[in-house]
DNA sequence: CAAGCTAGCCTTATGCTGTAAGGCAGTCAA
DNA sequence: TTGACTGCCTTACAGCATAAGGCTAGCTTG
């Protein structure tokens, strides 16, 4: 039933299209309803679309992920100028993980693609830039970007395949796992669960700041480079 | 046309499938064509049967996911008893990111999947208890165990993301995105590359061994929780 | 020996997916 | 007026996971 000018305003309305407009939409579905929802018919239909009218502003589904990866760079906060060093990581870290929980697919995201936007690669710039600024070699700066990221990137993965989100919601789920699973079979497991995790004010989001404390305490600009 | 008995041998032959072996299969092919080309066809092909008759033996595409992540879990070292702790973890810490080197599509389902499987409790048990035989008090096991596994899973990803794999592709590679991109635009960037990263003989995967020492080194049992 | 049961595999069908190819309307320039 | 261009739409196709049900071989019974 060919219907033609369908759904067409007679009055040339609506705002066109944008590479930029494609990818937010994308963005916004992913987070609202989980990075399996993102189809490209799911994109097209709140810009009032067809899915085919995507490809005229973007490669394709590859490019809509490259595209959101560099859209959540994007949103991390540069290391600030004029801090030293230590607290100018500590504020990127903090900011980066607001900004990967924020985005749960991210993370997933970023190991399948290996084409660096621009925000990605000004991010990552300024990162070394700080680093830099603040006393360290070539080497160390190597160094350092990558044990702090990779922390990061870690820390994002772990806290975000934990199977709850808040503290509340850690006693029940972790004490059903655990009741399903033969009492000893788990000790030390069991042992962690129980006497600490399951503990009241525990929040595996706390174990961030250790670890990152512990790594920033541990890096020395002036450090020869032990590898 | 139905063709009723088409491909059953008259003899009896073809061994059953399994859990297991419909794993083991999604396991090489994941490992040899890429996680994209793991379908439910694509499974079932080389074990000489249709894609449904896999629904016997798993529950389905999610399940033989869950499968391949324990799978991975399996493979990995676990520390070994009697080896004082910081010594097992390096040693644990090396092993598994070889097996995670070796199925590059783990990491990524690692953090889509949050049902963890036998193996991977054995797993994380034996690295509590490792610990804990090493003096550490619960509270610090706990983060120990984070700051560790953190590392070394952003490691991976960071590493696998990279767009080449050896040091000599990187040339290349690296050289091409260069060239591409304005001289002066990301300049911290840009000498990073030029002056460390591509000088021969840089490894990016010698950067794992820097940071895991440092965290190593910095991580005390008996020192009091800082959090 | 025969009848029935069951495990294990297959066939078919449905509603998704990304995207190739081409069409049509409205706007603007000459 | 003519033509081209932009921006969207329609149609079509191969491939996806999986629900529902059918068939067969071999074993367990009587």
């Amino acid at each position: 039933m060919p219907e033609p000018g369908k759904g067409r305003r007679g009055t040339r309305a609506r705002l066109p299209l944008s590479r930029e407009r494609v990818i937010r939409t994308a963005v916004a579905i992913a987070d609202e309803k989980g990075s399996a929802a993102l189809t490209m018919r799911a994109i097209a239909a709140p810009l009032g679309v067809e899915a085919m009218s995507l490809y005229h502003h973007v490669a394709g589904r590859e490019d809509v992920l490259d595209g959101m990866v560099d859209a959540v760079f994007g949103e991390i906060d540069l290391p600030p100028d004029g801090m030293d060093w230590k607290s100018a990581m500590r504020h990127r870290a903090e900011s980066a993980r607001t900004a990967l929980r924020r985005h749960p697919w991210a993370v997933a995201l970023m190991d399948s693609r290996s084409r660096p936007g621009p925000a990605t690669l000004r991010h990552h710039d300024a990162v070394i830039g700080a680093l830099r600024a603040g006393g360290f070699s070539v080497a160390m700066t190597a160094h350092a970007f990558s044990l702090i990221d990779s922390y990061l990137y870690g820390f994002v993965i772990q806290e975000l395949s934990l199977p709850f989100s808040g503290s509340a919601e850690l006693g029940e789920v972790a004490g059903a796992i655990l009741d399903e699973m033969a009492a000893d079979a788990y000790p030390h497991l069991t042992e962690l669960a129980t006497e600490h995790a399951l503990k009241p004010g525990y929040d595996y989001a706390d174990e961030f700041a250790f670890g990152l404390t512990l790594i920033l305490d541990a890096l020395h600009p002036d450090e020869s480079a032990r590898t």
